[in-house]
DNA sequence: GGAGATGGGACAGCCATATTGACGTATCTT
DNA sequence: AAGATACGTCAATATGGCTGTCCCATCTCC
């Protein structure tokens, strides 16, 4: 067919050009990584929408699941967004019992937060979904996929973040 | 120490519950698709600024990069997003002489979309950046961990979605 | 003990991107 | 000719970000 070959619609042949499967599988890997991405969000939607909340709020909760008592600057710099933006969402948190703060220890200017009894049933609902999509995912790839998969993701995360991945995962190394 | 474990808060000891090495597993993907998609998008925000644009801009030139002279009504079933949505995006995009249409050749209701010279230049440049993350992070990981990642990727898509998303790829089985 | 730095909170206003609902027009199908 | 389809548009609303500014409590350091 005549129709021009995806993404060189003003460039060579695509089949000439030595760079055509390199860019092949960049664009191979964005878009999964959209589709996946976007897909496996979707689909807490749902369950978030019960409780009048949004993707903002579940990002907190996860986080806060997965570290509790972290402090409030802890988690800031693992969303990447202002303490404005966030303090709308903890309040909203706060407000339905899902989340609770306490005092420092050591620093009594510090807030450490973790998530209610309600907090955690609610998280742990949540997380069904995110269960059910990643173990049909991981048992269609198979192990060996899981550990690339990961490979890759982590290469994705700029060296100045990734301490901060990792360390989530109990990997201080 | 007496810190409780991550995501076990009010649960079992960790390594006591069988299902913890998958409970791991399954928060290690979550949170390594979270960081690594956005970390990967954020990678292009620059760019897009220059030109005011935002991340729904550029998600439509690509795809219309991607797949030249495709149709609205496929893009909005791409994007998942309402035409009203996709509307005012589309608009910001040609009457900044982006992209351009036509009508349908075979049904003139339709209109195809595809880029212009200068949207060209401009999806090759925000692409640029795309395509150092993603290749560094491959070619950290080697090839067996790009294709375990695609794999894995492609079983979050729901089974209704994949066709179109291989369709993409040129990967029409 | 006091000065300044830091952790956290809050008010105000704005922007980007999405939504629902209703309606209009051109074109295709039957 | 009638209805369905592809696309566009107006209007109102929600979500989740942002900047700027100011505040208080507490810690650190001289």
């Amino acid at each position: 067919m005549a129709v021009p070959s995806p993404a060189s619609q003003f460039g060579a042949s695509p089949n000439a050009s030595p760079l055509f499967l390199r860019e092949e599988e960049v664009r191979r890997g964005v878009e999964l990584l959209y589709f996946g991405y976007t897909r496996l969000t979707r689909s807490i939607d749902e369950g978030l929408a019960l409780e009048g909340l949004g993707r903002a709020h579940h990002r907190a909760l996860y986080f806060i699941a997965r570290q509790p008592d972290l402090t409030v600057s802890q988690l800031l710099k693992i969303l990447g967004i202002t303490k404005q933006s966030l303090g709308r969402v903890l309040n909203d948190l706060s407000s339905r019992g899902l989340v609770e703060t306490r005092a420092g220890t050591s620093d009594r200017r510090q807030k450490l937060l973790r998530l209610t009894a309600e907090g955690v049933a609610f998280e742990t609902q949540l997380f069904e979904a995110l269960r059910n999509g990643m173990s049909s995912a991981y048992a269609a790839a198979g192990q060996e996929s899981i550990t690339g998969f990961w490979r890759v993701l982590e290469g994705l995360v700029p060296e100045e973040d990734r301490g901060m991945v990792l360390k989530l995962q109990g990997m201080d190394t």
